[in-house]
Parts: C-alpha cells; sequence; structure tokens
DNA sequence: TACTTGACAAAACAAGTGTTCGGAAGCTAT
DNA sequence: ATAGCTTCCGAACACTTGTTTTGTCAAGTA
C-alpha cells in the first residue's frame, strides 16, 4: 500500500503550486515546476503530480495544459469557502436587537465567515453582532465574541436563540424550550439555572449559529 | 473611444469563463471557447478576449496556455482579508497537544481564520485543533469548537493556554497565572474552581489566541 | 464614391505543454 | 546478494493552444 504522506519533492511541488495559483490565478504548467524547482526532467514532476493526485493534495484535468487544481484554493471553491455577513453593531444586555429589516446592508461592515463555522449556502439572513458584557457567559459567550444570528422569530425546542425579555427589558443568549404554556431559557451551562416565562414576555431575535472569538 | 460595454457575444463569452472557472478551478482554453459557443474561429475569440482585456473584464497571462483570469475571482485579493492555519487533529484531554516542531505543516488541513479573529500578520505559528469533549467548557469552550494556538512554552499571567498536567495526563485550557511556587490554572468562568499545581507538572503547550464556534 | 472601422472567417504557424519509454540509481525485504 | 519497488533521468513524441496572416463583409463617414 502506498504511504500517505508526501515526500519531500511532492511537498515542495505541493507548496509550488499553491503558491503559483495564490500569486497568479491559474496552474502553472509542469515545465514551471520542472524550471522553478531545478528538476531536472518533467517526467519527474509527472510522476510526483501522479502521487500527489493520488493522495488527493491535487486535482488533475487530464491532457489539457495547466490543468492543475487544488481542492479548497482553486478559484472557483475559494468563493464558496468563505461568506461575508453584515456586523450590526453591539449585543448588550438591555437594549434590543434592531430590527435587521430597517438595517441599511450595504453601510454595516462586513466580517468574513469561514466555511468552517457557517457554509456559504447558508449564510442567508445571518447578521453578526459584537457582544458586550458577560451577561452571556453561561451561554459560553463572552465579553468581546462575535455571535453570527440568523434572524427568525420562532425557534424549534433546544435552539440557542436570542431572546429579548420583555418585562424585564434584557437580551439573553438562551437554548429555548416550551414547555406546556411556559418558556425555559436554558443556559448552556447546566451549572446554572433556567429562566422560567410566559410566552408573551419572550421576542425571538433570532437564532445563534456560530461565534467568533479573538483572544488576541 | 471605445465604449465601454460589451457585446452579446462578449457577455457569452465572459460569462461562459467565469462558470469555467468556477466549475472547474482553471481557464478555458480558446478553443474550449471557440466550441462550446459555437463561434467560427479561434480568432474571433482572440479578438474579443482583447477587447475584454481592454474593458477590464478579464486578466491574460500572454502567450501561455489558459492564462485568463478574472478580476475578484482571483484569490490573491481575498489573501490579504484571511490567513489559513492547519488544523491539527483533535484535542481531548488526556492527550498531549504534537509537536508543532515535528508537524508538516503543508501536509495538514487549512482552515480559514478571518481578520476579525486573528489578522493575517499574526497567524505566524499559529494552529487549530478542534476540541473533543466538554472538559474546557468552564473555559467557555465547548464539544466541537476549533481552537486556535498559538506555539509558545511559556505564558505570561492571566493569559489563556493549554497546559498538559503531566501526572493527571490531561490537556486544558485555563488561564495561567505564576503564583509563588505554584501555579494556579483559572477557568475563564469565575464560578469554578481553579487548578493549583507544581511548575514541574505543568508544560505549557500554546496559547489560545482564538475560538471558532458553529452551532448550525 | 472612397476610406475607415468593427466584427468575423479560415487556415497555417509557432510555441507551449503533457506523456511516454528505456534505462539507471537507490532502497527494502527476503 | 537478488528481486522487486520507488524514484529519477533524458530525450523524443504528440497533442494542445495562442498567435498571426490574409480576406470578407457590413456599417458608418467624409
Amino acid at each position: 500500500m502506498r504511504r500517505r504522506e508526501m515526500s519531500d519533492r511532492q511537498a515542495d511541488i505541493y507548496q509550488y503550486i499553491v503558491d503559483f495559483i495564490r500569486e497568479r490565478g491559474i496552474s502553472p504548467s509542469i515545465r514551471d515546476i520542472q524550471h522553478d524547482l531545478n528538476i531536472s526532467s518533467t517526467s519527474v514532476v509527472s510522476y510526483n503530480l501522479e502521487v500527489l493526485e493520488k493522495l488527493g493534495k491535487i486535482v488533475r484535468n487530464d491532457k489539457i495544459s495547466r490543468g492543475i487544481s487544488i481542492p479548497g484554493l482553486s478559484p472557483a471553491l475559494l468563493s464558496q469557502e468563505i461568506g461575508r455577513v453584515p456586523l450590526l453593531g453591539t449585543i448588550t444586555a438591555g437594549s434590543p436587537l434592531p430590527d435587521p429589516e430597517e438595517i441599511d446592508l450595504s453601510r454595516a461592515d462586513q466580517i468574513v465567515v469561514p466555511a468552517d463555522v457557517v457554509p456559504p449556502s447558508r449564510l442567508n439572513g445571518v447578521y453578526a453582532m459584537k457582544v458586550r458584557g458577560q451577561s452571556m457567559i453561561d451561554a459560553l459567550i463572552d465579553d468581546g465574541d462575535i455571535v453570527l444570528l440568523r434572524w427568525q422569530e420562532t425557534a424549534e425546542n433546544g435552539q440557542m436563540v436570542a431572546a429579548w425579555l420583555i418585562d424585564e427589558n434584557a437580551v439573553t443568549l438562551k437554548k429555548f424550550y416550551r414547555e406546556d404554556g411556559r418558556i425555559r431559557l436554558q443556559p448552556a451551562n447546566s451549572t446554572m439555572q433556567p429562566i422560567y416565562t410566559s410566552p408573551n414576555n419572550v421576542r425571538i431575535q433570532g437564532r445563534v449559529i456560530g461565534v467568533l472569538r479573538s483572544l488576541v
């Protein structure tokens, strides 16, 4: 069986291809690789590209020129790799979220969302807010975190939502449960106590679908 | 002066190129365009590509095969907004992190890091790991989160680090404090109790500089 | 009308580029 | 050592692909 790892030369070639595509937007030819990496023959490049393809590191479009592409890096996939959502400001306990309908999306700052957090295909109706204060800490969300929310006014049991408690005039992020006539808002941390309140007192302002935290 | 707008044929060609790159990751050849768009001659394609380039809709890399690229689809433009770090696997309480020196970074999976979490300029020596289990929950890190770590063996007081407790054979993410002869590892959640241990029993494996959480 | 210009056609040309093949060199296990 | 495998080499080959050249034709334009 073939081993899983690249040889030094294969790693060099792979890196060269990645850099080449990053810089020029198109794939290098075999002779580009041969020349810039001081490889004696195109056949050696060809041979190692074959290995790289079997390892799944690259994809080759047989027989055509500059037909190497890299899964996850090609311009095509790149546009699917990340998305952008508007950053609508700060969420603090006490002030309800603004109605997304009233927001001028074109003026809001945009933040980049990696596909690992939210696939771009599911980015519709999603916005971001910066969290101020530690009122959400029992939902594993800290001061300074950026939360990604999808606008919705209803929620399924168990979903983490931004809930506006009208009487208390407070917004909190909790797991949502509808229980015979009342609403239970359950912190994500099981050591914390849930909040019970009436459905009339709760307005859902969105569902939390991602968190970005920077500790730099 | 030449007009600013594309002719129908030019618009067709432009759209074809965009689609081709999106689907295949590489640029079409002139003959691809000719054939699929039922154009009678390669020179017609060449002529129209020339016009498209003057309009700034495409960029051509003279003389080389499949040298068409489209501004905006180019990875180069995005590389300033985002960075990539290697995803080195899973971090579970009990197993120490791999030594980054021993990792071949070019062979690891890469994940996208938004500049809002870590600026690309500070991405050196940073790697990512997926968290398994809820052992870090008191550090506001949940099962399934992706943590970004910068490799370092020492830490300042108050920094959040990945600490390997040798005797306990456990890795945990805590705030690090050096206190007269002993080490205090403080959970981020103030309701949790700190761990006290001897400096000999602690090996720092990196500092946490970011967290990505997906709740989709 | 005569002249220009844009757009297209057909064919030939000249590089660019991937592939193949015989053979050599190095490595590993028997 | 011998056999088998991977890796590499050099050169030739054949296909791919951008360019150029020579015309044609219709629509403006003086």
